[in-house]
DNA sequence: CACAGGATATACT
DNA sequence: GTATATCCTGTGA
């Protein structure tokens, strides 16, 4: 089943960990998403707490569409927007297991081990070829493809990774004992 | 393991 | 205006 634009119209905190073992895929290169995590409009750590700016303008936007940022000035992060216009909610992908398009990814990421072609923000990013581009697109079109996660998925859950700002928060979703999590869960 | 790389935003002077 | 921090990764110690 695809994901419709409805399945984002709802709390972040319920759409993070259904997204764990859905497949995206990017002008037909992506696979399996493996670990996300949550971002709601109380968190420090989130870009849309201090209001909107240039940058995070589209997490103000409607819900079912990409924010895309630069981070660090030199990688580029995809998240999915949640909630509703204005909430500033969103889902960071941090990791997917490569199922379609292996080759695509090797020549961007200019490297051959599977295992580091998607294992974090960005890096599945920089194989799947998203880039400034990508931000505030639909998430049910072209070139994106969102699939439903099988119910049978082993979702697991632990702290997020590389904030300062409420890290405690329990709100990393991962695939339970998969090799493609950026760190162990 | 430490750290450069360098856009964006905020908090200072 | 300058300084500091950041939802990170590759490289070299």
């Amino acid at each position: 089943m695809r994901l419709a634009q409805e399945f984002f119209a709802r709390s972040v905190h319920d759409v993070a960990p259904e997204l764990v073992g859905a497949t995206l895929v990017v002008n037909g290169v992506g696979g399996r998403i493996v670990e996300v995590e949550a971002y709601d409009r109380e968190d420090p750590a989130s870009h849309g707490f201090r209001g909107q700016t240039p940058r995070n303008r589209s997490m103000f936007g409607p819900p079912g569409r990409a924010y895309v940022y630069r981070s660090y000035g030199v990688h580029w992060c995809l998240n999915l927007v949640c909630e509703e216009e204005g909430t500033a909610a969103a889902v960071l992908v941090r990791a997917i297991e490569p199922t379609r398009g292996l080759g695509a990814m090797r020549d961007r990421r200019g490297l051959k081990e599977e295992r580091l072609l998607c294992s974090g923000p960005g890096r599945l990013c920089q194989a799947l070829a998203v880039t400034g581009e990508h931000d505030g697109l639909r998430l049910d079109r072209r070139p994106f493809a969102l699939g439903e996660a099988p119910a049978s998925a082993h979702v697991v859950r632990g702290p997020r990774v590389g904030i300062s700002q409420a890290a405690e928060l329990p709100w990393r979703y991962g695939l339970a004992g998969s090799r493609f999590l950026s760190r162990v869960l």
